[in-house]
DNA sequence: CATATTGGATAGTCTCGGTATCTAGTGCTG
DNA sequence: CAGCACTAGATACCGAGACTATCCAATATG
């Protein structure tokens, strides 16, 4: 097909997908003369899963690293999914303060009984959005953190049973994009649990509008 | 206090402070003379309050409503809950397709036992989260909705549980910032279960480098 | 009184994520 | 085969968002 096809398979606007092209988060279609080129599904997937990551708020330079990992995994799995959870919010800055490195997020690993080794890039990441509840004045309790730790490796433990086990390159795709893609599923569902819980536990019998 | 001392207590440059006290993200101080004001610790809190929303990405108007609706809740639990889980990602446009509006967050709904409303914003993220995974071609299977909910749940069941109970601007201000705070941290706790569960089930024993 | 600090207003900067325009070369139609 | 439509590729432009810097005039403070 050509562009004007993939446009309209898409729903991307021209502009954008040329600009995608350039950016390198688009393959260059097939040329077949100095202004023609063949696009094909491949084309149509990759646009679907770009507007995806970077309608979840993913920058282009992210965007084009998850997609070089998911087309040239060089690596275990653990590899690869270390490298693609690098690229999703929230962003380190490479500082290395050797000592203890992230308190916060060691005392939860080892009360889960989980590995903590500083590589990790979602080490960091914990350690970071633990600091920010306690700089916002609103810390988890342990008893909390280690609630949570149940549910979310329960979820986990879903997420890595589901993953497909023939082709490392299948699973390598199915981590990482599960990774990025499936936090807003959870997110969206804990709130509507969360409404779901109060209406039914907090409302008063006699309030009748919602939301 | 005076501002060079909020400044140096928070860590944020006066030139921002500044700037959040014109966009209404923090109280003006004291004022006692035309060119000074007095600053406390309210001040101090609302900085590390505003500093974790915007370091979560949240754009300045939505942040300004959030602190509105903690400053002023007007409305039941719900209602206020509804509204500050519309300031959060991710945003949709009021289109009202009036038919079956959301026709895969019903049908998770319905199956989790939870209500299914239109009305909840959240509704519409959880359609729109679902959406873009089948656009993106990695749709979610009903097995792994399902059991997603049920830990989700299990983790709103903590929320709730732990909310304060005897003041009802404690309450909203928990709830309101706990939607909101919260969500990195299982984020990440989930990121650290994946890498972990890989680690210890699918790793080859002769691989040893991480990350 | 002299220097340092403010509050308040205004303008400038930087990044991001596109859009739009321009130039040719090419395909397709009648 | 003439002529309009459609490219690819390069470059320029744009608008939002979140700061950041500068000025000025009015205090504070030593």
């Amino acid at each position: 097909m050509r562009v004007s096809e993939l446009v309209a398979r898409t729903g991307i606007p021209l502009a954008t997908v040329k600009y995608y092209l350039r950016e390198g988060l688009l393959m260059p279609g097939e040329a077949t003369s100095a202004t023609q080129a063949r696009y094909g599904e491949k084309h149509v997937e990759r646009l679907g899963l770009v507007k995806a990551l970077a309608g979840a708020g993913l920058p282009i330079p992210r965007i084009r690293e998850i997609l070089r990992l998911v087309d040239h995994p060089d690596g275990s799995l653990f590899e690869v999914l270390g490298e693609a959870i690098a690229q999703l919010p929230p962003y380190l800055d490479a500082s290395v303060d050797d000592g203890d490195e992230f308190p916060r997020a060691r005392a939860v690993l080892d009360r889960l009984g989980q590995v903590y080794d500083p590589r990790y890039v979602a080490v960091g990441q914990l350690e970071r959005a633990l600091e920010g509840l306690e700089e916002a004045g609103i810390p988890m309790t342990d008893e909390r953190l280690d609630a949570y730790g149940r549910h979310v490796r329960g979820i986990a433990e879903i997420d890595i049973g589901l993953m497909p086990t023939e082709s490392a390159e299948d699973a390598i795709r199915y981590a990482v994009l599960g990774t990025a893609i499936y936090e807003p599923v959870i997110a969206a569902m804990r709130r509507l649990a969360h409404q779901d819980l109060a209406q039914k536990r907090l409302r008063n019998p006699e309030e009748q509008d919602q939301q």
